[in-house]
RNA sequence: GACCCCAUCGUCUAGCGGUUAGGACACCGCCCUUUCACGGCGGCAGCACGGGUUCGAGUCCCGUUGGGGUCGCCA
């Protein structure tokens, strides 16, 4: 056997040490040795690796990535694997680097990596290096790919798509774990023939890798196949390119979601056959929908651009996915800079989490509560415009506006429930018009309309005192007088209170309104 | 099917051998109130099951059940 079994296991004492030390652990930082395209890798520091193991030197930054691959708008469950580096970099003061892994020809676009780009910058999280392109790295697979053909670690296969396609098939309908035979493995290259290169994984044995939320996992070899780690057509696959690249970059902690445990140990091989010490792993507990399945596009907004759209504050959408998996306490608020001193990644939980609109919506609130009248109105325009309404007048927008913030649980919400201060011509509830409108109803309103037309003071006080008057002169209740105005006004039974309506309506606009909501019970 | 991961209120979670099992969202009630909210107070609700270990187990171990993930010349 080429390659010495040399199990990366962790003492007891390691073990035990996890969930309290945050993660400055071990891995040492292995030399660049090779040059990569970008020039800005080059000022990168270096540093020659010790090897690996608990005791090794921490003084190193520790240096993480988010590699998203641009077959698909940011997912909201990769916008959290995302934050979790970008927390974990910004606590430690490590680096947080961006790369794109576009080796899928077939379904990367461009719009979706404009996408993701948007969407990290949307809420706030930048990254000190990249972003980098596996599609501009290919020599560099290439060497890789040829060391370890060349140390006998690889080997050409030339068995075709559809055969391995029908053992495949065979090996699960007969209830066994598809895996490659190997029927290349030993067998001289077959010249002319297309080619894939497989990896050369042990047979027996086993591999374990120590994760920050989980201890040590381990697998049997016997349960692993020799992986294709570049295709036929000369293209490096991803659990190859992963490894180069985390080793080239010097990644120090792989932080991601825990679909790819079960790629972790073939990983772990390719680190070993390379001759690079292996970094720390963190398999974040994944995020599902209500029932449960990993979250996709069939749960709603899956894309963080739709939260956006919806009228989500970013450091709301990044405090709720942070207390997602992970928490502090009792705490539930946090401002971005609270969420970097906070953080710890031996904090984050193993269970998958649902992600819970309501409370998402409650954390918006919170936020949405820190921010000044006229933040509150700058940020509302553009969902007032989407809906036609002219929302020019910042003043009369923020007066408005701050009647209704508490209502509201997002942008687009507080727009629509603000609505009738923007409109010309409002529509009221049927519902409300028979209920309020009607009747003494509308007699009390005509009443109160020819005294509103004699008001000349329609501050909120002058209008209170009006209506008290006419209170104990009609021997009404309150509820009685104010339903039907409120109807009139808002075309709705609930509003802000509805002397701050009239008066932000105004004197005119007001009684317009009512003018027409009696005309049309007429 | 095989392998891997996971398991405290409906949901997010605290808990790291001794707790009346704590907080938050949601829900219900009361207060505030001209409506709806906000806010305040209170309430409902949880350790999946079975074995161990221990004086003592939500906490440690094993098993069962349940859920999820992965088994590509996708990433």
């Amino acid at each position: 056997m080429l390659l010495q079994l040399e199990v990366f296991t962790r003492s007891q004492a390691a073990r035990l040490k996890r969930r309290r030390a945050a993660c400055l652990s071990s891995v040492g930082i292995i030399r660049r040795l090779l040059n990569p395209a970008s020039s800005r890798r080059a000022r990168q520091k270096t540093s020659s690796c010790s090897n690996s193991g608990s005791n090794g030197k921490d003084n190193m930054k520790p240096r993480v990535r988010f590699a998203p691959s641009p077959t698909g708008a940011l997912h909201i469950g990769g916008a959290r694997t995302a934050l979790f580096n970008w927390l974990f970099a910004r606590h430690h003061g490590g680096v947080f680097i961006l790369r794109i892994e576009d080796t899928d020809l077939e379904r990367s676009t461009k719009e979706f990596e404009q996408s993701i780009l948007d969407g990290m910058r949307w809420l706030g999280m930048d990254w000190d290096e990249g972003p980098f392109y596996q599609t501009q790295r290919m020599d560099l697979y290439r060497e890789h790919v040829q060391k370890l053909l060349d140390e006998g670690k690889a080997y050409p296969c030339t068995c075709t798509p559809e055969e391995l396609e029908a053992k495949r098939a065979q090996a699960l309908a007969e209830g066994r774990k598809p895996k490659y035979d190997g029927t290349c493995r030993n067998r001289p290259a077959q010249p002319g023939k297309p080619a894939a290169i497989r990896f050369r994984a042990p047979v027996e044995g086993s591999v374990s890798f120590h994760d920050i939320c989980r201890g040590t996992i381990t697998f049997e070899n016997r349960e692993l196949d020799d992986l294709i780690i570049a295709r036929s057509d000369g293209s490096p696959t991803y659990n190859f390119t992963v490894v180069v690249d985390d080793v080239t970059m010097a990644i120090t902690h792989v932080i991601r979601g825990d679909d790819h445990i079960n790629n972790t140990p073939r990983q772990v091989l390719l680190y070993e056959a390379l001759g690079y010490p292996v970094p720390e792993f963190a398999h974040l507990p994944m995020i599902h929908g209500s029932d449960r399945k990993k979250l996709s596009k069939r749960h709603g907004a899956a894309s963080v651009t739709e939260y956006r759209e919806m009228g989500y504050l970013p450091e709301a959408v990044v405090n709720y996915l942070a207390r997602l998996g992970w928490s502090c306490g009792d705490r539930e608020i946090f401002s971005r800079d609270e969420l970097i001193k906070a953080f710890d990644l031996s904090a984050v939980g193993s269970a998958p989490s649902i992600f819970d609109f309501e409370k998402l919506g409650w954390v918006n609130a919170q936020h949405m509560a820190k921010n000044t009248d006229d933040e509150i109105a700058a940020m509302t325009e553009p969902f007032l415009k989407a809906m036609s309404l002219d929302a020019g007048d910042r003043a009369y927008a923020a007066r408005a506006l701050a009647t209704e913030r508490e209502r509201a649980r997002n942008f687009k919400e507080l727009a629509e429930i603000s609505a009738f201060y923007f409109r010309d011509v409002i529509e009221i509830d049927p519902k409300a018009t028979e209920k309020w409108l009607r009747g003494d109803n509308a007699k009390r309103l005509d009443t109160i309309k020819n005294r509103l037309a004699l008001q000349d003071d329609w501050s909120e006080q002058a209008l209170a005192k009006l209506f008290e008057s006419a209170l104990s002169e009609f021997g009404c209740k309150m509820l009685e007088l104010a339903q039907p105005v409120r109807v009139s006004l808002t075309g709705s039974t609930a509003s802000p209170g509805i002397y701050e309506v009239l008066s932000i309506l105004g004197k005119e606009r007001a009684l317009k309104r009512i003018e027409a909501a009696l005309q049309s019970v007429r």
